[in-house]
DNA sequence: TCTTACAGAACGATTGTTCTGCTTGTAAAG
DNA sequence: CTTTACAAGCAGAACAATCGTTCTGTAAGA
């Protein structure tokens, strides 16, 4: 079987396993290690940074021998595209208390557009990777096409969740691209400034800035689970 | 003679280097070299990102031998050091044409701000050390300070070419401290957002964002370096 | 003369990949 | 329901290549 093939193989199998409750002990003792090989892999990322992260690391941290290891992902390559995959996936379906999300305020919704980025060890894992992506064309190629549709289908969401006082939907598009943008720049902009209280200083700042250009449409509570 | 002690003494010849025509031909040469070293590590940096930039890769890059290398700078990490102060002085003090310094337009300037950020060898180079300060605890420690000064002088430079209506210089601070932010994280979203134009278009937007905030100072054309 | 500047070999450690074996779940054959 | 065959899952050794550092030796300017 080729790797792609047993990547997809794993991916129906895991909505399978979401659906049924199991399909064999083979099969959720393989998709157990899979999961704890990119869970460990992306705590390596958020702790020892892109370049530490080794494969003896990864499989140390996910107590798998390097045999299993080797036998799920073929290469490093397919690990990383792996876990760039389950980083995406997660980051756009996170399953947040739903009182959350009759959140209106918009500065409240950027604090946490913030903390997911920056604050959490996905967050931060995505942008190790967001950053080799630019020297490693390998990588690049095989996980842009991706990225630019995460980002499409964000576009989409946001668009369910704000209005512009315009009726231009595509400036709340550009409005909300340069607000994660913005929360990208925290993690490169902190060694400059170290202070917790002038980055959160420095988000509420930037949300009063772009309110003036958002209006929260009504949410009805069902399909609105928060994407970003 | 220790390695600080020999960053320091060459750091003070190359002050003299440029006050004094030379300084000797065994200092010149050795000067030379260490500019070379240099350069060569912004360049693979650049080329290939932090994880990638092995001293095999530099030492080939400025065609130099090894024992010359570890000469200079006897382990990996004082050159990147030796490479860290040499970005943070060669983007404080831009040797702009002057005509480009009366600049009065704010977009203009954060062009400005982002061709320097992302769009030079040595602004993506500094991303990547950056973002290896966030996990590497050893350089997060030696560079840290130099940072936070950097960026206090920063401040102290924007004072200088902008001002607030409501005459608060903090406000001015933290504006465009937001606006670094912003330009340091479109580093992590090109890969998200790879057209070119919709990068431009954000910035342009940005500066539209900020501009009601911000008022240009009278530059009276000697002592306006820009810095950013 | 003597220290600085450099050349380059040698070092052990670690990188990612490949390979050989062993165990075991599973599905088909009887 | 058993038995059997076979591939999937996994353990771990071996691999060449590369990592950063340390070392010895040589040349030359001060």
């Amino acid at each position: 079987m080729s790797a792609s093939a047993h990547l997809q193989k794993a991916v129906t199998n895991q909505n399978n396993l979401k659906s049924a409750g199991a399909g064999g002990v083979r099969q959720r003792q393989s998709l157990e290690a899979r999961h704890n090989l990119i869970e460990a892999t992306i705590f390596c990322l958020d702790k020892f940074g892109y370049a530490d992260t080794s494969i003896a690391r990864i499989q140390d941290q996910a107590k798998v021998s390097r045999g299993a290891l080797t036998h799920h992902f073929p290469s490093k390559e397919e690990l990383v595209i792996a876990t760039i995959d389950s980083l995406l996936e997660k980051l756009l379906r996170p399953s947040l208390p739903s009182k959350k999300l009759s959140q209106t305020d918009i500065v409240a919704d950027l604090r946490w557009l913030a903390r997911n980025m920056t604050g959490t060890a996905r967050g931060r894992a995505l942008s190790e990777v967001l950053m080799a992506t630019r020297t490693d064309k390998k990588l690049s190629a095989r996980v842009s096409a991706r990225l630019t549709d995460w980002n499409t289908k964000l576009d989409e969401a946001v668009v369910g969740f704000y209005a512009s006082p315009n009726g231009d939907d595509d400036d709340v598009r550009q409005i909300w691209m340069i607000a994660r943008t913005f929360m990208r720049g925290l993690i490169l902009q902190q060694p400059f400034t170290p202070d917790p209280a002038q980055i959160e200083q420095a988000i509420n700042r930037f949300g009063a800035l772009i309110a003036p250009y958002l209006e929260t449409r009504k949410r009805d509570g069902v399909n609105d689970a928060k994407s970003f």
